[in-house]
RNA sequence: CGGGGCGUGGCGCAGUUGGUAGCGCGCAUCGUUUGGGACGAUGAGGUCGAAGGUUCAAGUCCUUUCGCCCCGACCA
């Protein structure tokens, strides 16, 4: 491609309001242009580098058995019913309605056309195991797009679809993709980790998460040095520090005066946050076909924890929480800042599992300026549900070896679920058995998001001057520079090897402008094509072209007669560099 | 949805107590220049996000509204 009659142009400087820098950087040396809030154009350079991402993606899936297809953006919004889903996702999932006052929606993911579509198509266990994927458009109503293309509202996810007819061929297939992921990302140039994750609106059984680790992430990830524990914040654990036995001790009423917080209640009266019960209001929203009902939740956790919202809904099976109003609070009979427990009737009382574990903590006494001492549960207050809702962070003991977790953030480039027959059930996707009984199909559900991989591939491979691309993502392997000016004999070489470069099927972007030699090499380590060649009287003096590999200074000059093979050699030295780099990875 | 910020040529920005809109880069033409964002000359390009209001007069003041960015909530 010539330079000269290239779409999309380098912006010397980053619009304002760009943070992430591959976000500047993609905008900057012309990849992408934005069109709204989380929409994106991939201009020629971006749709190139997408392309190979795509292939790889194709590759790795094929090579475990994965059959590809396309399947439709607008779905009818029946499907979407039939598995709920309609009703439990918000505002986030775009609707709309045809010419006949249809609902319609514009798909999010696709397990329910999956689904639908195995009514048909799978009737026998002989059939099974299948793996079918496809590459297509997603449309998420995202209230907060961010950092370019790292979140996004429209965007093109792979994600494919394992059919099995038991568990243990969906944890092959898990497995096989938790495989062909890491492939995928280190033939990317992407280090990912794979850490526990929460299912989410997916729902299922199990669901990892690879995440490439950058400030610019926006998850939060619970990691141990010592053993490789790894989860993603929302369903993080962590081993709780034993409270000491000690006897009950009988209730008693203090005076706490201004006590509205823990940090007040702890100093006022002396004793360590662990010592106490913090209570906490929450509404739990159910999204049910008869519309929304909402559960006040009265939740108990030990004052040095907070509650982690993500395992209180999980627990309590609610589609959203909300903080309860201090209305809504004294409307169940207890009192903010001096909630309690003790002695309220028909709430939902949820108790983090430390709670039972810890002796005389001191708690409200649902009465303006009191608390008790020494209260105990069951002993005084019975919860309708003790579960593990303590958020972990920096500091926390990792339950598998009890080092200390510490937290980093990550950006999410792909996921794979254990869907179960959540969705082969509800749609009637079933198969006969041997025996001859009919069963649902078992899935799973894997997904990767191309755009937000090219994100993370230009945060991970810049340096101040601007793009470095990995050769198998790069949109054009070679950028050859002519430095010409009125010089002919340059011009001819230039062009000649532009010929020679495209004719040995080489990529090959080739600068023909009439800029000065600043801009052309400035332009070029924008945009961060892996080699670059330069053709210059200067050059054409030592009988050759300058190659230069972008991630190293220097550069040689090579004889023009050797180009084609010297630069198809650097050319498998980059991909071997890549290839070495493509490793087993244990399962965990 | 809450908090904060920003909307002025393609990009980055200035615009004072209201007085008829400017700078740098880029773009066009011509000439000079060609190994790290060249130089000169000439030129094109703006309903100042939008609507309403105040005023003799609004980029500037008031009201409303839209868009975008950041933090939080939310979330694959």
């Amino acid at each position: 491609m010539r330079l000269s009659h290239h779409f999309g142009t380098t912006l010397r400087q980053a619009p304002a309001g760009t943070e992430a820098i591959s976000h500047q950087l993609l905008l900057r040396a012309g990849y992408i242009r934005q069109l709204g809030q989380g929409l994106f154009s991939a201009l020629p350079l971006a749709k190139r580098a997408l392309t190979k991402i795509e292939n790889i993606i194709r590759e790795e899936m094929d090579a475990i058995g994965g059959q590809e297809m396309l399947m439709p953006v607008v779905h009818p919004a029946e499907v979407w019913q039939a598995t709920g889903r309609w009703y439990s996702i918000g505002a986030e999932m775009a609707r709309f309605k045809d010419r006949k006052d249809r609902d319609l929606v514009l798909a999010m993911t696709h397990e329910e056309v999956v689904a639908d579509l195995c009514k048909t198509e799978i009737r026998s266990y002989r059939q099974l195991p299948q793996l079918v994927y496809h590459i297509q458009t997603k449309f998420r109503d995202d209230p907060r797009p961010r950092a370019g293309l790292i979140r996004v509202r429209e965007f093109t996810m792979k994600d494919s679809y394992s059919l099995d007819a038991d568990e243990a061929g969906l944890d092959q297939q898990y497995r096989a993709h938790y495989q062909a992921y890491f492939n995928i990302f280190n033939r990317c140039g992407v280090p990912a980790i794979a850490v526990g994750s929460d299912v989410g609106m997916m729902g299922g059984s199990a669901a990892h998460e690879f995440m490439y680790l950058t400030p610019v992430g926006e998850d939060t990830l619970v990691l141990c040095r010592h053993c490789g524990y790894a989860a993603n914040r929302q369903i993080a654990r962590f081993a709780k520090p034993a409270a000491a036995p000690e006897p009950l001790q009988p209730l008693q009423k203090v005076a706490t005066p201004n006590c509205k917080t823990i940090e007040d209640l702890a100093n006022f009266l002396g004793v360590p946050k662990r010592k106490t019960a913090k209570a906490v209001f929450m509404l739990a929203g159910h999204e049910e076909e008869s519309g929304t009902r909402e559960e006040f939740v009265f939740v108990v956790i030990r004052g040095d924890m907070e509650v982690n919202e993500t395992k209180l809904a999980n627990a309590l099976h609610a589609d959203w929480l909300r903080p309860a109003t201090d209305d809504e609070i004294r409307a169940v009979g207890a009192v903010p800042g001096y909630g309690s427990p003790v002695g309220l009737k028909n709430v939902t009382i949820v108790v983090d599992d430390a709670v039972p574990a810890s002796p005389n903590l001191v708690g409200g006494a649902n009465e303006e300026g009191y608390h008790w001492l020494n209260t105990n549960t069951p002993r005084d207050y019975v919860p309708s549900l003790v579960a593990e809702i303590a958020a972990a962070g920096d500091g926390d003991a990792c339950v598998q070896c009890g080092q200390p977790l510490y937290t980093a953030r990550g950006v999410e480039v792909g996921n794979i679920f254990k869907l179960g027959t959540r969705y082969s059930a509800a749609i009637g996707a079933t198969y006969l058995a041997a025996d001859g009984t009919e069963k649902p199909i078992v899935m799973g559900s894997y997904g990767i998001g191309s755009g937000r991989l090219l994100a993370c591939v230009a945060e991970e491979h810049h340096d101040d001057k601007g793009l470095v691309m990995p050769i198998t993502v790069a949109p054009y392997q070679v950028h050859l520079i002519a430095l010409a000016g009125a010089d002919a004999r340059v011009a001819d070489a230039a062009e000649g090897m532009y010929r020679a470069l495209r004719d040995a099927g080489i990529e090959v972007l080739y600068d023909d402008r009439a800029e000065s030699p600043g801009v052309k090499f400035a332009d070029a380590d924008l945009m961060g094509m892996p080699i670059r060649l330069t053709v210059s009287a200067k050059s054409l003096r030592a009988s050759g072209v300058e190659m230069k590999r972008r991630d190293r200074a220097e550069g040689v000059i090579v004889p023009a007669s050797d180009l084609i093979a010297r630069v198809r050699a650097e050319i498998g030295t980059l991909f071997d560099e890549i290839a070495a780099k493509v490793v087993p990875v244990p399962f965990r």
